[in-house]
This record gives C-alpha cells, structure tokens and sequence, in this order.
DNA sequence: TTGACAAGTTAGCATAAGCTAATTATACTG
DNA sequence: CAGTATAATTAGCTTATGCTAACTTGTCAA
C-alpha cells in the first residue's frame, strides 16, 4: 500500500496533534498543515477510504491500527532525520524543514541503519 | 530561482549523459529517465524558457552557465547522499534510489554539513 | 425560536507532471 | 530521388494536489 508523501503529511499532523491536544479534527490539521478545509477535507476522504483514519464523535479523527503504525513510523523517521541532520550542524529550523521531505524519501530499512549509525556514533 | 523536482531530475540526466557519452539529445534522456519523449519536450522547454539549457546542432542538449552549475551541484548532492546511505550500510541499490530523492530536499548549508562529516568520520 | 458563527463539504478551477496517438521534420538507405 | 525509420513536437487526456466560493450543518446564545 504505497502512499503519497502528502498522504504522509497530513497522518503526521493528525499524529502531532494527538500528542499535543488528545485530539484532532480537520479544522486543526489545517491550520497545522498551513492548508485550506478543502484540502483536508480531500485528504481525509482519501485516507478514510485507504482505512487510515475514520470519523468519531464531533468529527474527531482516529486512527485504525493500520493508520497509528505509519504515522508514528513516519513520525520516528521525521525525528530520526531531523535529530541527524542538527547532530552534523543543520540549523534547527532547517534540520526540521529538510526532514519533512526526507522522511518520505527513506525506506525502513534505511531508517533502521541511520538509527544505529547514529546510536554508536552521534550519541 | 527555485526549480522543481523534476526539472533538477532532467537537468542531472543530461549531466549524466554529456559524463557518459559526452553528448545529450532527448531521447536519450527519455531513455535514462524510463519517461515518455512528450515529457522530456516539455521539461526542455521549461528549462529551455528559465535559461538553463540550449539546443544546439542535431538537437544537441547544452547547459548554459546557470544550468551548469545547478545540474553539477544536483550531482554532488547526489553523489555524496548515495555515498554516505552506502557508508552507513544501506545496499547500492537502495542507496541510490533514495539519493535520487534526498537530493532535492537538501538545502547548500546541510550539503555542506554533510559533507564535512563524511570526510571527517567516514572516509 | 431564531440568528450567527464555526466547521465540514461540494463544486469548480488551476497547476504540475506524466501519458498516448498523431503529426512534422530529419536523415539515411536503397 | 523516394521511402522508411528515427526523433521532435503537438494535441488532448489523466491524476494528484491545492485553492476559492458557496452551501450545509450543528451548536449556542439572546
């Protein structure tokens, strides 16, 4: 089940925004996202359909298990990257902005090899 | 000037070809891509109309200066993402397929952080 | 009860990038 | 020279993603 990067995107916002509020509805993940009502609206549709995510009570987003298993690998990835990239001198603000594109560039199995590069050489 | 992902996609592939064969043309580039020739017309005259390249005798493919030095740093960015992915024990294969990728997401500033790492931890 | 605001949705449009099929242009070969 | 093959281009379509404007729904308060 190949997804696309903003696909990607908008399961990470709702993960983000689980960790910080409890909740998410699609007017939070727009203005996390710096995207319009439409948009995610769209998105959400698609990734409902992709049983991603699904619709509780006073349109609170949820994750089926599918969905909570790729956004918080997608999450790790970001945080992994991110972590990298300000451990070899990014600036912070850069670091963040470069590891949301990256994240959707790299495999597991890429994931896995920085993670222990990192932990024996960068801790 | 920011170019798109696709654009610096072509750009490297000329590149590539002018290193291999010393010569591009766009069906070549249709070839090394695995894109339709309509496609790579119409990526050329985008890079054509934002002065990057120009056809010269026989449809031959030139860089000007800008598009020179853009496709030449695309390259290095490349090279070293694919280096370092191999370095940290990621497959050849793989390794290159995500540079493909990384290589557009990474800003001057953290291809130089990145570069000064690998020769300082990893050469 | 009604009116207003917020949130979700629908409709219609734009842009980017790709494709196929068809057309034009070049160039080589018999 | 004529015909064929190769390459470039054009036309028209598709998909993905975003937007604005307009419409719907639901809640709360006067």
């Amino acid at each position: 089940m190949k997804k696309s990067e903003s696909s990607e995107d908008y399961m990470k916002s709702i993960l983000i925004l689980h960790k910080r509020n409890g909740v998410a509805r699609s007017a939070e993940v727009a203005m996390e996202m710096g995207v319009s009502r439409p948009s995610v609206c769209n998105a959400m549709k698609k990734l409902r359909k992709e049983n991603m995510i699904y619709f509780g009570e006073n349109d609170h987003i949820y994750f089926t298990d599918a969905g909570k298993k790729l956004a918080e690998k997608i999450y790790s990835k970001h945080s992994l990257i991110s972590k990298f990239l300000k451990g070899i001198g990014v600036s912070k603000d850069r670091a963040d902005e470069e590891a949301c594109v990256i994240e959707h560039a790299i495999s597991d199995e890429t994931y896995e090899c920085l993670d222990k590069f990192y932990k024996a050489h960068m801790v």
